[in-house]
DNA sequence: ATCTGATTGTAACCAACATCACTTTACTGT
DNA sequence: ACAGTAAAGTGATGTTGGTTACAATCAGAT
């Protein structure tokens, strides 16, 4: 389990042999779901390469984005429906190629008292994900939808590392929970102020995108 | 330390008693700030009696309501920060009369793997935070304002025991992220509609108020 | 009793965004 | 090359909620 070994850095050498005993290691393409809404969640992932969308679904249908794990990240939410048994609340696709380690729900617990580093990677992981949703919830609440997007961008260029975005505005409508034609009326609108270019699926963010 | 009886409930005796002996019970009147944005935090409240309502500002300085805690909740925001002595993201205020206990935070990591009652409780604490969280974000991101508002003055209600609601529409307003004038025209519509009815620092909420 | 400040009511106006309707463009498979 | 389909551009129009401004009302302090 080669590709893990940058996991394991943050790891004690004990726990980091547990993780490739029991943990799998899995791939997935573009698209595939690995947590659904109302399923039960076995295992926890980690992310070892690419990135994993996490979304909120609302009863009406509306979905939004709620964040994105990357590399050694973790998702929080996982790991209380394991230990409870609970279905899950989220929704999580892979977004680009995708490598994780799956934890068995039933090591989670275990390795909480007997691996410091595993509990404050465990603690650390919940923080983040509660600095996400207080992030996520100040910029839906107080930030007006052209900085949204902008900030969306922003965190795709930072994601995908390249400053082409291959997405739909249908897409990122439904991510920042709003209409195609508003996403395309502001997208062209950042076109005309030079700040990126629009293709087919495709957009370019240039120099002094800010 | 007689009124967090109703705490030792769902923890083992071992534990209940650690709680005595190391908790401090502590009351507050309305309005008393427990935690507060920038500061750190030392300490862990249990709620044992009364409500906490836990907010976020951004750097405008908008407030939001994040959610209330009332009898055996506790903040998990403040489990993260005292763990990694971190300073606050969020404020805390008494909503009327309030008693927690404070529970130091160097017991906290010493009990997670000493008491499993306490490391289900932290977790389960964990959980319902996260689904605060999400139905936060459902609510701003999909509701309409007049929706917030009576899911508000719902919770209002359930919290206080009370169809009586004391707040002015200053503080609605703030608590709902948007402005007293919006508070205002939507509360007379609620009453014209004969839902409630208003007074001065004061709602009450009627028989079909649904 | 009167003054003062906080609270509430209301009208008018405007910006942001949603929604609808339709056109144009670009890609795909045959 | 052409049809079919998905994506994107764009105008018109309605709704929600934010803003400003001002009047009316109430409660507590002097």
């Amino acid at each position: 389990m080669d590709e893990s070994a940058n996991l394991a850095f943050q790891f004690e050498p004990a726990l980091s042999k547990e993780i490739e005993e029991f943990g799998e290691l899995r791939s997935f393409k573009d698209g595939d779901i690995i947590m659904d809404y109302g399923k039960y969640i076995r295992m926890m992932p980690l992310v070892v390469k690419g990135t994993l969308k996490v979304l909120k679904k609302d009863d009406n249908g509306n979905e939004i984005l709620l964040y994105y794990l990357s590399s050694n990240e973790t998702c929080s939410m996982a790991y209380s429906c394991c230990l409870e048994e609970k279905k899950s609340e989220v929704k999580a696709i892979a977004e680009g190629d995708l490598t994780i380690v799956a934890i068995p729900h039933n090591k989670l617990d275990e390795w909480l008292c007997k691996y410091p580093s595993w509990k404050n990677y465990i603690m650390r992981s919940f923080n983040e994900r509660f600095s996400e949703m207080l992030k996520s919830i100040e910029s839906i609440a107080f930030h007006k939808l052209d900085d949204r997007l902008i900030a969306y961008l922003k965190e795709k260029k930072r994601l995908s590392g390249s400053s082409v975005i291959k997405a739909s505005h249908y897409q990122i409508a439904d991510e920042l929970a709003t209409s195609r034609v508003v996403i395309s009326r502001l997208l062209k609108i950042l076109e005309n102020n030079g700040k990126i270019l629009l293709y087919r699926n495709e957009i370019k963010l240039l120099h002094d995108f800010d």
